[in-house]
DNA sequence: TATTGTTATACTCTATAACTATA
DNA sequence: TATAGTTATAGAGTATAACAATA
């Protein structure tokens, strides 16, 4: 499985982590370093860095806890926004989620196939179809809220309760 | 591929009662939404949505600020960790960034094929490489690192310089 | 036996282009 | 013409497995 866990669930309230800098220069590294003293340099400095090592832990945990149910991330958004709002278009949800619409062709293929969605013609333009959830499609999408809202409390075990909501309220503008 | 077509697209008349969740007023989504006023539901508390996003901005704007040179952010984050602790083995990169050794072979190929990095035999251990910036690596380097840093202040012109300065605080434990 | 680098495979995701049937 | 859905392809990125050389 899985190698990333690099700081297990518990670890909470890390300090700082201290990496000592360059004081190596001189001579190189011996091989078969522990790894625990690499520096990052520059890459401590980058919000695009901690955030992909931050996405990639959370993506994992959001798959590991509902695996039970076999529901992805873009499953997971697909069936929310498509319940919150029945009879949008298979381009309103690609450019809403920011999903190639090439992409959610495969998506609602599958989910589809599970009958949790399904295609319906529109009335008004032959083109495109009306997304709605089925009835097993609903009752399933309640219990994959459950599980995500367990997903969500180990984020919030990982990096603080407050700092979550922290974060939510500065990432807000890009919902 | 399986053919997913269940919803004949001639079908379309039928006025049959396409079944209407009671959200909306009355009715569904007209299609070919501008798209603004689409509910994201539970997404929005979601972490990992929002990071994803996030993520997703930070990643485009990384690769168009360093377009000029060629250069993605997993290969600049190897660069600049090789930089930093020279000499050290394929296995000690890929374990300290959280990237599969296998692809790191890859990743190194390209930084070779450009004369970035060398792979020197260990003289310790013959089955590992040390690994090494050449010079012009060193030179290249602090040129992306330059844009890097550019890129940063288009971060921190996205989301405020104090939330950004928060935000690697709270995802300090990540790095 | 275990580890390092390597090759290979598979599946996800992102980014395009092109085709069809409509509008 | 332009748009919605579809198909196809290509390249990253992730996750494995297996192999040769070496420890």
């Amino acid at each position: 499985m899985a190698i990333k866990q690099q700081t297990s669930r518990k670890a909470a309230g890390t300090g700082a982590a201290i990496r000592r800098p360059q004081t190596r220069a001189a001579n190189d590294r011996t091989l078969g370093d522990a790894g625990d003293d690499i520096g990052l340099d520059a890459l401590v400095g980058h919000a695009g860095y901690v955030v992909r090592r931050f996405q990639l832990w959370i993506f994992q945990d959001f798959v590991k806890t509902l695996a039970t149910v076999d529901i992805r991330p873009t499953q997971y958004s697909v069936m929310t926004v498509i319940g919150a709002n029945p009879g949008l278009s298979q381009m309103a949800v690609a450019k809403r989620l920011g999903i190639e619409r090439a992409r959610l062709v495969h998506l609602l293929d599958s989910l589809e196939e599970r009958a949790f969605v399904s295609r319906i013609p529109s009335a008004t333009d032959r083109r495109s179809h009306a997304l709605h959830l089925t009835g097993r499609g609903k009752t399933a999408l309640a219990q994959f809220k459950r599980l995500a809202a367990e997903h969500e409390r180990h984020v919030a075990d990982k990096i603080g309760k407050e700092n979550r909501e922290q974060l939510l309220r500065i990432l807000a503008c890009f919902t």
